[in-house]
DNA sequence: GATGAATGAGTATTCATTCAT
DNA sequence: AATGAATGAATACTCATTCAT
């Protein structure tokens, strides 16, 4: 009979904590993300018992947000390779587009404030990349390597891709398609 | 800014920084990391002006550490491949032989507070291996990559293939050779 | 300000108080008062304005409670001294079989938050054991002093009675008629 | 070689804690009681662990020096009694001296905050006029009872008549007089 | 140079009370 | 009346850095 507690601040809490963390690193007070949410420091832990508890909720919505964008388009393709280059594109496309929700998915990505639940439930919402993947590499000199560990490879590979391309945004369409080549020269 | 005598403790200084960062991440305290090298607290400031200043120093001695690792034994080598096998090799040997120091420069690959004349610090370093690396891929589909991008993939695809043999340390070798057939088909 | 209708939901509220002080100390957040309660944290201010309010009304109702208990069966006695041995034992009584209800009102008994009023209303219920009391004290060497100082020290010898019988609950009736004869000396 | 920790400081501390808390009640804010004794709120923290540390070590710190300031003297006399009755009449008198000291102390007495290992060391202080009682109640009708026991009923006299003494100082004589005589029939 | 005591700004979290529903 | 979401002031404790010895 009260108000209902709204999911709208709630996004609106973890929206302001991508925004703030992507500037001032996992150090940011939790005060400076609540008044960026438009709402009192108290309510912040009205929704997250403690910050770490904010910080997981934060990794788990960017790793499903990134997973929704990867997957965008990709299953209108037949060719298997077709399919994980659009997955890759999209994937630059999305780190690019935000900048500050890769920084801050990066600073949470070596944080150990991040449980081994948050990192698995990051892993699930990427089940759908990993089935192209899988697909890919299958038949080809990884074919017996564990999913893991290829997934690791293209992940860092896309890792330094976006750093390049971030470093020299010129030519992007060229450390895109340079990036991709050499990971499918890794397959087969 | 007379230079103090001790290079001794500058040293342990850096030492113990290495293992409590480790342990604690950067967020240790200096009084902690003086405690830990056997020196006050104030000495550890007549050393480095601030702890941004012991922490790049960390970096940059770590990254030269590492350099010099890699390129143990290499020169002795003729065939290119061989040589960038050994470099693979000891690099993955240096970063699961001293985890500490793998944690500890995983924490500062990521921080704000290492500063972009640290990280070219660090590159020169790595001069030598980029140099072996250079000739590996002359010929090959990358050629006309700008290195440092290829650097950034040989090291992303590195650190993959270290944390997997961390995890999974009984099939180190396997890891190992599967790594660099990647990396390798990668550049040819 | 018009009264609230339910008397029950106020009783609800000062019984969880008590069982929620006793165990945490005055310093127990309301909110958890009002759900040991079974009402919404706001609900707790409409029959109690402030904290302070909710804490003197605790007060003044665990002295009433004690004062029925002490003076139970009493008038059915002659003898004064078998009065004042009966109100003794029940008092230490009630103290012992409900040791939250004591715990709470020790607690609250020091507090700078209970008023003068809920004190002066305290010694008000208590006005039947003071009857007794007075009579007792009659013809003996106490019997100039002021009755409030004689109530004073027989409540001192009570508490640190009550506190010797839960230390040392084997040997309850031992103590409870030493701290009688002990009173008693007083008196005579 | 650095400054020495001073003791000075700590007392201080301590000397403003009473103060304060005689005032505030055991919630004042550690920043208040580093003021009061003009150190640094840091400061504060480098002698006393915790909050709670410094309370214990007020406790003790009060308690050693009443223990102190009710011994005065005592021992020039050679009757019992008079031991007794000039241990008694110290207590009222430092009581009644320092209000504050006993302020501070019946805020304390009754904190969960204060160890049991703190308590004890308050017994230890008062071991010397525990033995004076000792020799008090020999022969008389409490000759039987746990020392403990005793010394509960003294003190908790002794705290009604501290009570009667400071709300009615008109006649301090009066009841110091009439409180030892009470006690001193409890005993014989 | 070396020490470690001293500083005080900074931060996560709590909680009495209010108020929209 | 009843609810519980919302508020924001309040507070113990930390830690990089300075400075007296």
């Amino acid at each position: 009979m009260a108000r209902p507690r709204s999911e709208d601040k709630r996004d609106a809490i973890v929206a302001a904590a991508i925004e703030v963390i992507a500037a001032q690193g996992l150090s940011a007070p939790t005060a400076t993300i609540a008044k960026a949410a438009g709402v009192a420091t108290g309510s912040l832990f009205l929704y997250f018992q403690t910050k770490t508890d904010l910080l997981n909720a934060v990794y788990v919505a960017l790793k499903s947000e990134m997973a929704v964008a990867v997957l965008d388009g990709v299953h209108a393709k037949d060719d298997v390779r077709e399919q994980l280059f659009l997955a890759w594109s999209n994937w630059l496309q999305w780190a690019t587009s935000f900048p500050e929700k890769r920084r801050a998915l990066a600073h949470l990505g070596v944080s150990d404030e991040v449980t081994p639940q948050s990192r698995q439930a990051g892993h699930q919402a990427m089940a759908g990349a990993a089935e192209i993947l899988e697909r890919s590499r299958s038949g080809g000199p990884m074919r017996d390597a564990p999913l893991g560990f290829v997934a690791a490879l293209m992940n860092a590979l896309a890792e330094a891709t976006i750093d390049f391309i971030i470093s020299d945004p010129a030519h992007a369409d060229r450390h895109r398609i340079a990036g991709f080549d050499a990971m499918w020269r890794m397959f087969t």
